[in-house]
DNA sequence: CCTACCCTCAGCCCCGTTAG
DNA sequence: CTAACGGGGCTGAGGGTAGG
């Protein structure tokens, strides 16, 4: 198997899934590579994410080879020990820039190109929190206990549309689910220190629908899954931005493009 | 009443500036 | 040079109003 070193900007951490394949938790992880475009890194164990402390805009380093169960292009694993932050991305303008740069105006752009991972602003119009049972937790052989899908409980939906409508959202608009870690923390977080499910709920949907809507200019980084590449996307991340103050007259790049 | 939408405020950290 | 100050970004808490 042949490496190849790649400098990838850290824009997508999903969240943790048990893998029944490594026996571990995998981080879906996603950003842009120099000059290369998008990369998908996965398996990215949880481990390694914490060890390591990537964050999203972090710059790793990390030698990667394409794997042979995934037609998705993006897609890369990683050589074990091989991830090291070695810069990050701290100006506001900076990352403005980025987003715009990567930002697509319609799903239809990674669609023609097959493409499994585009950034989209999108014009946000609702959200959803679905709870179900919490599945119960499991023991693995040395009796740690685990879950498949700790954040399987609760299912947040965004509906939102392209800035320039792609063919499925000129009729209606798109409802994907949000694997963002971040969000999906944020639940268990407010849950957990206010035991309230009418008032976590309240407050995660002042986060994620209202101020994202209003307060940010935000972005979703979109991909498929491997099983039914380019059928259905979901939200791998959630990237925002305070809105930048401006005159009420002046609207944002997008409406121009 | 409840929901959707929108706003504010306090606290913290970081960082650049300024007074001593 | 250092310590103090303060502004901005960010987070998390909360509130308010209009309209069904």
């Amino acid at each position: 198997m042949s490496w190849e070193k790649e400098s990838i900007l850290v824009l997508v951490k999903a969240a943790p899934n048990w893998s029944n394949k490594y026996k571990k938790y995998e981080i879906c992880t996603a950003g842009v590579a120099e000059n290369n475009g998008w990369r998908r890194l996965y398996p990215f164990p949880e481990s390694v994410m914490l060890e390591e402390d990537v964050r999203v805009w972090d710059i790793i380093e990390v030698e990667t080879t394409k794997p042979t169960d995934d037609p998705r292009t993006e897609s890369r694993k990683i050589r074990n020990g091989s991830v090291k932050v070695v810069g990050r991305i701290e100006s506001k303008k900076e990352k403005r820039r980025i987003l715009a740069d990567y930002a697509e105006s319609s799903l239809g752009i990674a669609l023609e190109e097959k493409r499994s991972l585009t950034l989209i602003e999108p014009n946000i119009e609702n959200f959803k929190i679905l709870r179900s049972e919490r599945e119960p937790p499991q023991f693995t052989l040395n009796g740690k206990p685990f879950r498949k899908h700790p954040y399987g409980d609760v299912k947040l939906y965004y509906s939102w549309s392209c800035p320039k409508c792609c063919t499925y959202c000129k009729s209606g608009s798109h409802t994907s689910r949000c694997f963002d870690w971040g969000a999906n923390l944020l639940f268990r977080k407010l849950l957990r220190k206010s035991g309230d499910e009418k008032d976590t709920r309240i407050k995660v949907r002042n986060k994620l629908h209202y101020e994202m809507k209003y307060d940010n200019d935000t972005w979703f980084a979109l991909g498929t899954t491997r099983q039914r590449p380019w059928k259905r996307w979901m939200i791998v991340g959630l990237l925002w931005m305070k809105r930048e103050k401006r005159d009420s007259k002046t609207r944002t790049l997008t409406d121009f493009a």
